[in-house]
DNA sequence: ATAATAACAGTGTATATACACGTAATATAA
DNA sequence: TTATATTACGTGTATATACACTGTTATTAT
């Protein structure tokens, strides 16, 4: 390793690609906001599932799906360390096939304890960004959303 | 569904989270550029890899993940299918810890097509978000990626 | 030369992601 | 009312991702 390498004084350089560099920005964010997250010990996606599960009037899979745009069998799947770390419970609801989800005591408390660590991240990726540059980083990641159905 | 919904009138709403929405993006333009390089019989994540593989010297697994900026054993990982597709092969070097990678015949031919189509992905998503925001959009991934070592 | 340390790679485990396929229940059409 | 279509959910399979732990080889210190 060079001395340069040691100091890191290149910045890394971006890929070419725009679908990389973004994955690349989505993993680094997503380890930065889940270091934050983990003395409440969750991660970010589980507890963006939680208060979105919280948010809704006892969701069905599929809605909850919908809400948080990820396939349905996804949401299926990350329900699972949810349910074995019971903070969340499944109960059938009047329609048969339909199966609620709602929060449990104890998925209230880490969403409350969640959502103080959340913010700390929240304001701490606005200090680094800038407030202006943020919003415009918003807007673009709401557009490039809607490239897929 | 409502008949707003049916049509789509109302743009997808995006959540407060910076991090959920950079996630949902990065999935969004992964399937874009995916679908775009489908018929080349090959994902955008391993048509990446081939990329890096080609302009590297035979790189180590390790090198590899550095220059691609995930884990080291993510990589290792990532390889498999190319190894089972035929698309790369390894190699023992003067150093018997170290497992050189490099393309096979195959591998090429697959590069080749798939920077074919990749190229029309980039065209694509550039005339989608135009010049200046894309060239906004890279810049502020850049600074991302920085958030972690 | 031997012992301690570095570097490189692999596996177990866990989560995240989506497609293809299958099953059960409801709603709609004939 | 029965046949059909739609809706909701689950599973098999495959990929992507990273951490903790293990093993092996090379380098360095004593």
């Amino acid at each position: 390793m060079s001395k340069s390498e040691k100091l890191g004084l290149y910045p890394k350089p971006s890929s070419p690609c725009n679908c990389m560099n973004i994955r690349r920005a989505a993993r680094a964010v997503s380890q930065f906001y889940d270091s934050v997250l983990e003395s409440g010990g969750i991660s970010l996606n589980q507890f963006g599932m939680l208060n979105v599960i919280d948010s809704m009037q006892s969701p069905g899979i599929s809605e909850l799906a919908g809400e948080f745009r990820v396939d349905r069998t996804t949401m299926n799947r990350n329900l699972k360390p949810l349910l074995e770390k019971g903070l969340i419970c499944q109960r059938q609801g009047s329609d048969a096939r339909r199966k609620e989800i709602v929060l449990t005591e104890s998925g209230h408390s880490v969403l409350q304890r969640g959502m103080e660590l959340w913010m700390e991240a929240q304001k701490s990726l606005e200090l680094y960004l800038g407030a202006d540059e943020l919003k415009q980083l918003k807007s673009t990641l709401s557009k490039l959303e809607a490239l897929v159905p």
